[in-house]
DNA sequence: CGCCCGATCAAACGTATGTTTGAAACAGAC
DNA sequence: GTCTGTTTCAAACATACGTTTGATCGGGCG
């Protein structure tokens, strides 16, 4: 079994795991039983639990932002010299996400999942660790970002990505939670595409909303559409 | 000193650290030490740590639901027959947060952040338990918006007041640390309210956006403005 | 074969958790 | 003062955690 697939296994459990319940929720002893291996093999294959769940992101996050790599490259090269649409942006994205090669159907739901804990739980710890580590990819979507909306003041574009960032994470994080709920409700199921599918023209029309201070409350007289 | 402010200064406590660091990531010792109380007060008080977690949310909740039960009532008088608009819908339950009386200037972004903690951990435990608690204002508040956007199916509206309620309690939740940055970067000074009336408008906005399924990625022709 | 080295394993370690206990302190009523 | 019921307290409890240890396995090589 080579080095065998001791390690595959405990990153795949782990995986399950931590989006079904969080990090600091899950145990290595539910990790290492699910996995089927001995309680002493996450240590002794990767050092201690803080650095399985790196690596858990880094099984995922070293080729996606390879794939964002070339997908940014491509989206620049369509439009030469022109920036590049909101939505282009926002869709090249969406799609490397998508297009990623996935170890079972549910990848991308779970990987999505694990992003959104990242952001809400241990302090943010684990998203300055990723930020930090992928910056490139990272600040490069920010330009772009930037590009696509000259139109906003700087002041503006900042607390807009906040609220883009946040919609996004909270419904990736909670997006098996919120499906089963729909599921139960209205009968209907959803697919992690479609999901994002429903959330960039969202994330769209609300970065390009008219400027905010023209409606505030009071009469509620203002209108949007 | 009464049945004593044991009772107040451990759910400022637990309300302060919870929101900081997430329910399981604070433990009762942190809570009663920082309360100055005996560690066996929380228990001798409240039962057990998960009934704390539902005082914490009871203190904030039961008086807000009393001040948005109001605001709906005036809203509704005021527009009488007709259904309000969506940006009147939103201001209601702005302001309501807004006004209410709080411990301290933090008191609204801190609940804020712990409304999204309940969404995202403890495996929706407390999301359950908050919505059928609650469940009168919630389902209100609910149809308000159903009809201030009667243009969207259900399952539309469904996913777009998931993106909403991300976008809300991710940014009021690290408010504090946003704010920060901004002053630091831009040298921009910025209150809760200012983030609501910037808010509001990229809400209501990414609500009212063209039908979803329009606009896919492909091309990277579709626009939205 | 004998040796070796990485992988596995059962068992234990130390620490932290939520909760319980039983005694002490305290308040108000008589 | 004495009694009564509530509140506080130090101490202990049982359990779960992440990590470490040292023995055992098992295949490749000289």
């Amino acid at each position: 079994m080579a080095q065998s697939d001791t390690v595959d296994r405990i990153l795949d459990a782990a995986e399950e795991l931590f989006a079904e319940r969080g990090f600091s929720e899950t145990s290595l002893r539910m990790i290492t039983s699910k996995a089927r291996v001995n309680l002493a093999a996450v240590n002794y294959h990767f050092g201690s639990k803080n650095a399985l769940i790196h690596a858990v992101f880094a099984r995922f996050l070293t080729p996606f932002s390879a794939t964002l790599e070339t997908a940014f490259n491509d989206l620049e090269s369509r439009c030469d010299g022109q920036p590049p649409t909101l939505n282009q942006t926002l869709w090249a994205l969406t799609e490397s996400a998508v297009r990623m090669p996935q170890r079972n159907e549910r990848g991308i739901s779970i990987f999505m999942r694990l992003l959104g804990l990242a952001y809400t739980q241990s302090q943010g710890h684990l998203r300055k660790f990723l930020e930090q580590q992928y910056s490139q990819p990272f600040s490069r979507f920010m330009r772009l970002l930037k590009e696509s909306t000259p139109q906003l003041s700087a002041v503006d574009r900042y607390w807009r990505i906040q609220f883009m960032l946040g919609a996004t994470a909270f419904t990736m994080s909670s997006s098996d939670a919120l499906r089963d709920i729909l599921q139960n409700k209205l009968g209907v199921e959803t697919t992690v595409q479609e999901i994002a599918a429903r959330l960039v023209p969202f994330l769209a029309a609300g970065m390009q909303a008219e400027d905010p201070m023209l409606m505030m409350p009071s009469t509620g007289k203002t209108s949007v559409a």
